[in-house]
RNA sequence: GGGCCGUUAGCUCAGUCGGUAGAGCAACUGGCUUUUAACCAGUGGGUCGCAGGUUCGAGUCCUGCACGGCUCACCA
């Protein structure tokens, strides 16, 4: 016996076989729909009563039942297609007596097929006046409270379909990223983009400083790695004479979980030849003006307790005057005084700030960013000159080689999106990567292996190049003002179930 | 991995000072032919996350474990 057997789910089974003994086969296949429940609504939400009875609308709509209310020889049962309720109006003498009989053993959650005429009740609710009850499917598992919904964060996440059926805010969420993703690839596609699929397993975990998962190709005999990042390929692709290519697709990485953090995420990536990270900054502006606009109808979103203008432009700042405006206390330093080393260790130490004995003059910037200014970049703030250290696929600023040309975005203390000019020299990308090799070789493990064959992609040229990537799930924690990553993944990790109980000694299954 | 918090009926939640386990919804029985979280009357339903300990007595106190949430660390 199944472990979530009870009481219920026995009744739900009795109740089953009484619905085949009447002759209505338990799981049939298909129903021949007229008209969805989300169309009935809204090609006849309107119509008057009046309307209705005229043109005596005659359809075969079919739904999971969410409520049932019983008057003695009538009764209404209230249903969904997941995105819109329909009640159906049922009287004992107005239909078959085998239908009336299996009404009396549906169960909230079981799936059913109406047939009949719209009319509007006396207290004017479009309903479906049956004429023909059809069974489609059982809930032998009752669904959550009615009222309430399923509340429970474990199971939201572990049953999602249960979630999805009770809640409509989950539900509704979903949907809002499904059209946040359709309005990037209308943007792209507009403009000329060529959407492409690059490999989900690399021989090599590059291009980005991450911790892979590893598996193993048995028929190669050899390690594989569940990419953490797709630009080395998207990269090649520029190479090879694409001059406009996006993917969205997920990467893996084997590092902690967190609200803002799941182990396989959805990403998008980008690439426009003879661009620079200066025309990204528009071209980001005007995608997420774009998305906004179309998936939330507005220019401006709440955010928690905050409200986030996406009104261009946005702010820039570079890192150092983003920690300088952040500042959270007395003596704060100047950009000067952040320009070397020993300033910067200066301001760390004001703030008690701990860093790697091995990080550098940019690692130790990084630090001092995140922790100063990150949580405080709540409206969209690009912030740009980042260090060469932290940036090892990025072309160096003209005026400066220990800083470059890229920069972030941040939304609602999120970091959504990542973009630079890119290093197309073959010989400083190879010494990047020997930058990185050293670095792993004094036990820094996130330092970023070495790509032989994208080296040699760039050697046969790559024109000068531009390229972001964006956060998928973050950005629709914004627009869906979601404050975990796994309320917008609709199947987030978690740690398996704990195995049941073994079943008692006396048990004994037939 | 650390800290804090949580886990009670199918679901949502109470449970006081350690003293017989509660409610609403759901379910079951009966009534009701236009209800709106329908209503009325009645009934059944518990491994209080798991395992120990303290105690005459543990849902309640203690310890360990599991899972989850938040957070820190790690990490974009």
């Amino acid at each position: 016996m199944e472990a979530y057997e009870n009481e219920y789910t026995q009744q739900r089974r009795r109740n089953l076989a009484d619905i085949a003994a009447l002759g209505f086969p338990p799981y049939p296949a298909g129903y021949d729909r007229t008209h969805s429940v989300s169309e009935i609504a809204a090609t006849y939400g309107e119509r008057s009563a009046e309307a209705l009875e005229d043109e005596a609308v005659a359809v075969r709509v079919a739904g999971r039942i969410q409520a049932v209310n019983v008057m003695g020889k009538a009764a209404f049962i209230r249903f969904t297609d997941g995105a819109a309720t329909l009640q159906a109006y049922l009287r004992k003498n107005e239909l078959p007596e085998a239908d009336w009989l299996l009404f009396k053993r549906l169960d909230l959650g079981d799936f059913i097929g109406v047939a009949g005429k719209l009319f509007r009740t006396k207290t004017g609710e479009l309903s479906v006046h049956a004429e023909k009850l059809t069974f489609l499917s059982k809930a032998i598992i009752p669904p959550p409270d009615k009222h309430y919904g399923l509340q429970d964060i474990e199971l939201r996440y572990r049953r999602r379909y249960a979630d999805l059926i009770a809640n409509r805010d989950a539900r509704a969420a979903f949907v809002k990223r499904s059209r946040m993703i359709q309005a990037i690839r209308h943007f792209f596609d507009a403009r000329g983009y060529l959407e492409v699929e690059t490999p989900m397993l690399h021989p090599i975990a590059s291009g980005a400083t991450a911790r892979p998962f590893v598996t193993r190709h048995n028929a190669l005999d050899m390690p594989l790695y569940a990419r953490v990042a797709p630009e080395l390929y998207l990269k090649r692709l520029i190479v090879g004479g694409f001059e406009k290519v996006y993917e969205i697709n997920r990467n893996f990485r084997n590092e902690g979980l967190s609200t803002r953090h799941n182990p396989e995420f959805t990403m998008l990536e980008f690439y426009e030849a003879y661009a620079t990270y200066e025309d990204l900054m528009t071209l980001t502006e005007e995608l997420l003006t774009e998305v906004v606009a179309r998936v939330c109808g507005t220019e401006t979103i709440p955010y928690g307790e905050a409200t986030i203008s996406f009104a261009r432009p946005w702010r820039r700042l570079t890192m150092q005057e983003a920690i300088v405006t952040y500042w959270p206390q007395e003596s704060r330093p100047t950009v000067a005084d952040l320009a070397d080393l020993a300033g910067v260790n200066r301001a760390l130490e004001r703030l008690a700030l701990p860093v790697a004995p091995t990080a550098g003059y940019g690692k130790r910037l990084g630090e001092l960013f995140e922790q100063v200014a990150e949580p405080n970049l709540i409206q969209p703030t690009f912030i740009t000159r980042f260090p060469t250290e932290l940036s090892p696929l990025a072309r160096h600023a003209d005026d400066d080689p220990n800083f470059v040309d890229r920069f972030e975005l941040f939304i609602g203390g999120l970091e959504c999106a990542n973009a630079f000019t890119e290093l197309n020299d073959p010989d400083e990308q190879r010494r990047r990567f020997e930058q990185q090799l050293a670095e792993r070789a004094r036990g820094d493990d996130e330092a970023m292996p070495l790509d032989a064959d994208f080296i040699r992609a760039l050697a046969y040229g790559m024109p000068p190049t531009a390229g972001e990537g964006i956060g998928i799930d973050r950005l629709a924690m914004v627009l869906t003002n979601q404050r975990s990553i796994r309320d917008v993944i609709l199947f987030p990790h978690l740690r398996p179930e704990a195995p049941e109980a073994p079943p008692a000694p006396a048990a004994k299954t037939p």
